[in-house]
DNA sequence: TAATTAGTTCTTTTATTGCAGAACCAAAAA
DNA sequence: TTTTTGGTTCTGCAATAAAAGAACTAATTA
């Protein structure tokens, strides 16, 4: 094994590990994450994540899986093999772009379901509300387009 | 004091208020600002808000402060009076998106980093975050001419 | 001057998350 | 058939976050 990080490696894997923790992701999977993008080696093993991150079996076990589930990662065997090879799908960008997005569609839901549900006492306030999530309906369109847009070019 | 909500818009304050937390605002700051987008009265003191929402005094000042500084409510006084009345800025939502966006900048600069850094042995890797990198940059201007662009109109 | 109002700040309690370590399991190898 | 490999799942602990409650404060009022 002994796989070797230099370190503005290893400070890359904590800076992008910390950056991916403020949106959310546990700090192990940011950390498996990060080596995955960071290294030179392209693949890693169970394994090898384990060591060279300094994780327990069952954090290793519960990041990789996790990451799986997200589409950051990915895996890949070898004829005869039974150990998986983890790779990352960084392509997983503009599909979790996507995704968020599409967060924001059930976002605009409810505050419709809210603006409905008003008094008409305050119109100010309503109209407000209403240009706001006509707005984000606007956004999500647009948005969905730059996206197209790139991959066609 | 007495103030009613009826269970639909008690059912509404939940149901924002989770969606809320999914973006990682505390439960109770979740619940205020779900109060001030959903009820009639336009706004509300202190003790009302701590007293529809059962919290305590803490509690309340906390979720108040964090919502004030993030610009999510904001406040008037009235002549002659110490209370404070509190009241949605749904504005808020352009802003937030801007600071939003402002987040994938520093997001990207690392991504860049981490490109400059990786050797030269995996070029088709390389090209794809890359491209990624060049992706989020152009992602980032569109989205800012969208918001823009509603403004003017 | 004492009491009330409108909060803030500090301390304690409770709930949640994240991880380690051990037990476990199924497939393959010895 | 026992051992090893490549994990997963369960139990428990430590750290952190969220909120309660109580003590505090600065203005205002009685």
């Amino acid at each position: 094994m002994d796989i070797k990080l230099t370190d503005r490696q290893k400070e890359l894997i904590e800076r992008y590990g910390v950056i991916q923790e403020q949106f959310g992701m546990s700090p192990a999977a940011s950390r498996v994450n990060s080596l995955l993008t960071v290294a030179d080696q392209p693949e890693f093993t169970f394994d090898e994540i384990r060591e060279v991150l300094g994780l327990s079996k069952s954090a290793t076990s519960n990041a990789i899986n996790t990451l799986l589930t997200m589409d950051y990662i990915g895996y890949r065997t070898k004829m005869g093999e039974r150990k998986r090879y983890f790779y990352s799908q960084l392509d997983q960008w503009k599909d979790s772009l996507k995704k968020n997005l599409n967060g924001f569609k059930e976002y605009n839901k409810t505050m419709k379901e809210i603006l409905n549900e008003r008094t008409s006492e305050t119109p100010s306030y309503n109209s407000k509300l209403e240009e706001l999530t006509q707005f984000m309906d606007y956004y999500m369109e647009e948005a969905n387009k730059i996206i197209n847009n790139w991959e066609k070019k």
